[in-house]
DNA sequence: ACATTCAAGTTTGTATACAGAATGATCAAT
DNA sequence: ATTGATCATTCTGTATACAAACTTGAATGT
C-alpha cells in the first residue's frame, strides 16, 4: 500500500540515522549486550529503530567493513567472534599499530600531547588506587587516545582507535581485580617514559611491552 | 511504471553485482581513469552498469570505507584527493604497517615464504634489467603481497593490502625511468637481507628504509 | 550594483515492493 | 528409522518511489 497523506515522513532528516544506528549497535557490542557469534536479524533492527531495512543494511556493512561483524556463512551477519589463534593475530595487528603509533608520537612530541598523556595517567593512577574498574577503563582509553593524537597524523589515528573498537568486546571483561588496574597503571608509567625519552625504537619497544602486560590480562580473561 | 510481466529479472543473481561494481570502480581509480577529486555521480554509475541506484550506492560506500573515495563536502562522494601534507601522513601510516609486517615476518619466517619472497625478487630484476615498467610494478606488488603473506598473520595482511591499493593511485606514476626501476630493486636486495636476516628490529629498519626510497620517488611525481 | 527572497531543479536518504535463494519442515519411499 | 523429495517460509539483493534538503539562478526590492 502506498502512502496516502497521513504516513510516516520518510525522506532526510536531520542526523543521518544511519549513524545512530551503528554507534548504537556499537555499543551494544562493546557493552556485550550483543555477544560474540550472535547473528542480527535486520527485520529486528528494523523494528527495534523503527525505520526500514535501508539505513539498518548501510549500518550493518558498514559495521562489516570495520570488522566488528562479519557476514555470516551464507546469509546475515553476526558480532565478529574470533577462535584463540584469530584473537591472538588481531592482536598482534593491534600491538604493532599501537607501537608504531608510540615510535610516531615520540619523534614528534609536543607540550600538549605530553600534557594530555600525563592527565591521562594521573586519572588511571587515581581509578587504580581505589578500584574504579570503569573509571579506569575510560582513563585508559583516554590515554590511548592521547598517544594516538601526539601521533599528529589522523590516519594513524583513526586506524589504532579503530582496531581498539575492534577488540573492545574481549579487552572488556579484562580487568578481573583491583590489583590488575595497579599493575596496568605501573605498566603505563614504562610506556609513558619510553615515550618521553623521544627515542622511537624505545617508544616502539615500550608500547610492544605494554601490550603484552594487557594481552596477557586479555587472554587470561577469555 | 511497476513490472508487468516481462520485466527485468532482479532478487539475487549469482555472483553479487555489488562487488563488481566495486573492483570496476577500484580498478579505474587504480588506473587514473578516474582522478583524484573527480566526483562520482550515482546516477551516471547506474546508467553504466545498468543496475538501480541501491546496489551503486553499497559499492559507494564500500570504497569510502576503504579510504579510496571520500564524501563531498556537503555531496555525493569524489575520487580520494590528498594535500601534500595528507598524502604524507596516509604513507606514513602505510610505511608502519609495512615495516610491522616485515618485524612479523622475520620472526616467523617459513621457507615457503623465503621462496615466495625470492621468486618476486627474481621477477623485479628481470623486469628492472630490461626496463619494463608494468611488469617491475606488478612483480613489486607480488613481492610486498609475499611479505605480507609472510606475516602469517592475514588481518596484518589485509591491512597492507587495504593501504597499497588506498595509495595505488599516487604510486602509480612513480617509476618514471630505468633507472627508477634499478634503483628500487636495489633497495629491495637491502630491504629481504634485513627480513631474512630474522632479526626484527632489522627487518622493520629495513623495510622504512626501503619505504622511504620509494617515497621519494613518489614524491618527485606527484 | 548589490543583497534578498523565492521557485525550479538536483541530489540524497529512506521506505517499500518483489523476485530468487536458502532454510527448514513435512511426508513418502526405501 | 533413515533418507530423499517437495513445499512453505524466511531472508537477501535489487528496483523503484518519494519526501526533504540542498543548489542554483532568476526576479524582486533597496
Amino acid at each position: 500500500m502506498a502512502n496516502t497523506s497521513d504516513a510516516k515522513p520518510n525522506g532526510a532528516p536531520r542526523g543521518s540515522t544511519v549513524k545512530h544506528i551503528e554507534t548504537e549497535l556499537m555499543n551494544d557490542i562493546a557493552a556485550g549486550a550483543l555477544a560474540p557469534g550472535e547473528r542480527l536479524d535486520e527485520v529486528k533492527l528494523t523494528e527495534r529503530f523503527g525505520v526500514s531495512r535501508t539505513p539498518v543494511r548501510e549500518a550493518l556493512s558498514r559495521l562489516v567493513a570495520q570488522g566488528i561483524l562479519i557476514p555470516g556463512e551464507k546469509r546475515g551477519v553476526r558480532v565478529a567472534q574470533y577462535t584463540r589463534e584469530e584473537l591472538s593475530q588481531v592482536f598482534e595487528a593491534m600491538h604493532e599499530i599501537e607501537a608504531a603509533c608510540a615510535r610516531i608520537a615520540a619523534q614528534r612530541l609536543s607540550l600538549l600531547a605530553r600534557v594530555e598523556i600525563e592527565a591521562a595517567q594521573a586519572a588511571c593512577i587515581a581509578a587504580a588506587e581505589i578500584g574504579e574498574r570503569s573509571a579506569y577503563q575510560r582513563a585508559n582509553e583516554d590515554l590511548h587516545e592521547a598517544i594516538y593524537r601526539a601521533t599528529g597524523n589522523p590516519y594513524m589515528a583513526e586506524l589504532a582507535s579503530e582496531f581498539r573498537r575492534r577488540t573492545g568486546p574481549f579487552r572488556a571483561k579484562k580487568f578481573a581485580t583491583k590489583a590488575d588496574l595497579v599493575a596496568s597503571a605501573q605498566s603505563h608509567e614504562k610506556l609513558i617514559a619510553s615515550i618521553f625519552s623521544e627515542d622511537s625504537d624505545e617508544a616502539s619497544n615500550g608500547m610492544r611491552a605494554h601490550m603484552a602486560v594487557s594481552f596477557r590480562q586479555t587472554l587470561a580473561a577469555n
